[in-house]
DNA sequence: GTCTATATAGGGATAGAC
DNA sequence: GTCTATCCCTATATAGAC
C-alpha cells in the first residue's frame, strides 16, 4: 500500500493547462461572477471561485491579489456589460414622438433581462448593491448605480419619474432571480403567476436560463454552503 | 506589575445584568437585525450580535443554537412584523371605490417605508431575498415573499399588475437604502434627485431614520469588516 | 442566566518550486 | 503561468464554572 502515482517515475509533469493572463483573467472573472452571485462577496470563497475556474486557490489570489479585489474587478465587469450594453441602445437612431421614451424604455428593459444569459452579472451587480456597509465595495456600489441613473437621464433624456419606475423593475427582477423564483414556477400557482407578470414577454428566456443548474464534474462535489 | 483586579479580595461579583430570557431573546433579536441587515448572513459574526446586544458571543450561540438559527428568526422577525402591519392596514374598513386599490397601495406604502423606523426590519428582509443560494435560509425567504404576494392579492384583492408594481418600489426602496444613498444627499446632486423621486412625502421620515450612525461607546470600536 | 476558556475548522494569503 | 505546502487569523461552537 504504497502512495499512489508511483508506477513510473518517467513521466513528464501532468498537462497543466498553460493560458495566456489576459484569457485566464476573464475565465476567473466569469466563474467569480457566477459564484459571487450566488453567495455573495462574504459567502464566496476564494477557493470556490478557483474550483469553478479550473484552477488552484492560490493562483486566484495570486492574479488579483486579494478576494476583495477579485470582487471589485466582478463588479466593474457587470457595471460595464451593463453600460456599454444600454449606451448602445441609447445610441440607435429612433424617431422622435410621443412614445419615444416609452419605447426606448421597453428596449433598455429587454437588454436588462437578456442579461440574464451572461450568468452572474445580474446577481453580482445585486450582491454589491446590498454591501453598502462595506467602504470600499459600498462606494463603488454606489457610484454605479448613480452611474446608471445619470445615463439614463442625461443620455438618454429620461425624466426622474420614468427612471425610477425603470430601476424598481429591474431591482424586482434582480430579487425575484436572487430568491430563485423560477426554481418553484411549476410547483407554485402564485410563483408562476408573478413571473408572468413580472418578466412577461421574457418568461421563456427567464427560465430557460435559470433551469438546469449546471452540475459540474460528477466527482469532488463542494458539499454546499 | 501583578494581574489587574487585585485590589481587594472582598468584592462581589461583577453586576452582570440578569434579565428574563424572553426579554434578552427579543434585544438580541433586535440587535441581529441590525448586523445581519448591514453585514448579510455569511459578512456578519455573532459576536458582532453579541456586543451590539451588549453580551457574551457564546451567549448568543447558547440562545439560539445556531448561526443559522439566529438569522432564520430574524428573517421570521421582520416578516412578521411585516405581514402584521399590512394585515392591520388591509383590515381597517374603507369605502368602495375607483381608487380604492390605489388608496390602500399608497398607505401600505407608507407604512413600508415607516419599517424603516424599527432598524434591520428591511434590510435583514432584503439580505435574506438575496440569500436564495442557501437552501434552508432561501426556502423560507422564498416563501416569505410569496406569502405577501398571496396577501396582497387574495386579502388586499389587488390585480398582478399591481402587486408587481408594488413590488418592485418595495425592492427599490430596499435597494438605495442598502447601497447607502441617504448618506451621499447632501453631496451628489443625482442621488438627491433620485430619492427625492422615490421617497416622496416620505424622504423626510428616511433621511432622519438613517442620519446619524450610532457610534455605540467611544472605546473599542470593532475595526470595521 | 451569563460568563471565561478553548477546541476546532475554515479560509485568505504567502513562499517557493517547477 | 501554475502548483503544493503551509502559516495564521478568525469565527462558530462546546464545556463547564458561577
Amino acid at each position: 500500500m504504497s502512495s499512489v502515482n508511483e508506477t513510473s517515475g518517467t513521466e513528464l509533469t501532468p498537462p497543466i493547462e498553460r493560458i495566456p493572463a489576459a484569457e485566464r483573467r476573464e475565465q476567473i472573472l466569469a466563474a467569480a461572477s457566477v459564484v459571487f452571485g450566488e453567495r455573495g462577496y462574504s459567502g464566496a470563497t476564494t477557493d470556490q471561485v478557483a474550483r469553478a475556474a479550473g484552477i488552484s486557490q492560490p493562483y486566484v489570489v495570486r492574479m488579483f491579489g486579494t478576494k476583495e479585489n477579485l470582487f471589485l474587478e466582478v463588479l466593474a465587469r457587470a457595471l460595464d456589460r451593463l453600460i456599454t450594453g444600454f449606451r448602445q441602445i441609447i445610441a440607435e437612431p429612433r424617431e422622435r414622438g410621443d412614445d419615444e421614451i416609452e419605447l426606448l424604455s421597453a428596449r433598455l428593459g429587454a437588454a436588462y433581462v437578456d442579461l440574464i444569459e451572461d450568468r452572474g452579472i445580474l446577481l453580482s451587480l445585486m450582491q454589491a448593491f446590498i454591501s453598502g456597509h462595506n467602504p470600499v465595495i459600498g462606494a463603488k456600489a454606489r457610484a454605479g448605480f448613480l452611474e446608471i441613473y445619470r445615463m439614463m437621464r442625461d443620455e438618454a433624456g429620461f425624466p426622474p419619474e420614468e427612471i425610477r419606475g425603470f430601476l424598481a423593475e429591474g431591482m424586482l427582477f434582480n430579487t425575484l432571480l436572487a430568491i430563485r423564483l423560477p426554481d418553484v414556477y411549476d410547483d407554485d400557482e402564485a410563483a408562476a403567476e408573478l413571473m408572468r407578470c413580472a418578466f412577461r414577454g421574457k418568461l421563456d428566456v427567464v427560465l430557460s436560463a435559470t433551469a438546469a443548474a449546471p452540475a459540474e464534474h460528477a466527482g469532488t462535489q463542494t458539499p454546499q454552503q
